[in-house]
DNA sequence: CACTTTTTTCAACGATCCTACATAATAATT
DNA sequence: AATTATTATGTAGGATCGTTGAAAAAAGTG
């Protein structure tokens, strides 16, 4: 435990049948205190020791005799893994135009201007951008911003694509973003 | 592959011997395409079959017959490891501002001063300091702070969110730290 | 069990946004 | 050109959402 403590360690592998100490308790004190992975090797072939060490904390179990490609090949497999995940906390971006959006930060920059909508509006705006060609009959809409059964038309759409296109227009005078097709619906303007 | 790409998985289950299908190349795409974990199902006990599935992105490979419990051992050690690294990537400290954060001693330190925080205080700040220019929704923080199920809105969390701003500004007048977008969210102002 | 601390609930208020309505504009149809 | 159908826009409640203080409930402590 003192080695494992002084420095952070890609990967733990683990023999349960080192002399002199509990490999379970080791086990659950890297499991609590840190990430790493840890795969065990043991010679302990009973399938309860193999579930237990694997509920609390092991990612793999591996009995001997075992094969040295195979466990290579395991331990490879899991260091892979855990680079991606640490790696790739992803960020999802939409562009159109000079038109931006970072769906994490639900931050949408025209031109480089950082702009402000509403709730409603950003997510017609995301709408219409994740299928640029795709014509959105109001239903559409409906169904995909407001999670509502659409009944026919008010014409709070109107409404909402009229404040849309007006704060487009007052960040980028004369570009035309939102196409509106004539009793279909609306698209982005290709 | 139809069902796999529509909708995000935890994780996938694939049996190489299914008929009429190329178990190989389905785990390959899988593994090109998302991160989600793959565990091979598979009654071929030939060692090179299994080191090359491992090597070609499965993160772990059973054989037949296989025991219900070990399986199910594998796999809950496989979402906890995936679900882990999801969550936490995080820095031992965290700085925002004029905030410090040691998050091993959870400790905040606001313009030198220590500050007191409750344990949701504390959670949600460290959240929110975690990835400075994401908004959080309401859902979004209730579900990695409280690990449970978003029903709709009471408003603790407005609650919340308001005991920390008090907190915050009193030991740091002048500053604003937690931004609201309406009807979105919270996040760091930037 | 009594006491403290923390979390949640409640209520009142203010800020912001949504949508119904009226009216205007535009496109299709005759 | 006139008529009808559809869409656009300005406006004003009303609805929703957020904030705050206080009180109730729950959790933690000795």
């Amino acid at each position: 435990m003192i080695y494992l403590e002084k420095q952070d360690w890609d990967m733990v592998l683990l023999d349960l049948m080192l002399p002199g100490m509990n490999g379970e308790e080791i086990l659950s004190k890297i499991a609590e205190q840190s990430n790493t992975p840890v795969l065990i090797i043991s010679a302990k072939l009973e399938q309860q020791a193999k579930i237990d060490a694997l509920r609390s904390g092991a990612d793999d179990y591996i009995t001997k005799p075992f094969d040295i490609d195979e466990v290579s090949a395991r331990i490879d497999s899991h260091l892979r893994r855990y680079r991606r995940l640490q790696e790739l906390p992803m960020k999802k971006e939409l562009r159109y135009k000079n038109i931006v959006i970072d769906t994490e930060a639900k931050k949408v920059v025209v031109e480089g201007k950082s702009l402000a909508f509403t709730a409603r509006e950003y997510n017609i705006l995301v709408l219409l951008m994740s299928s640029p060609n795709k014509i959105f009959t109001k239903e559409n809409l409906f169904e995909n911003v407001w999670n509502e059964p659409f009944y026919g038309d008010d014409n709070t759409i109107n409404v909402h694509m009229s404040n849309l296109r007006s704060k487009l227009s007052k960040a980028s005078p004369g570009v035309e973003y939102i196409e509106t097709i004539w009793g279909m619906g609306y698209r982005l303007k290709s």
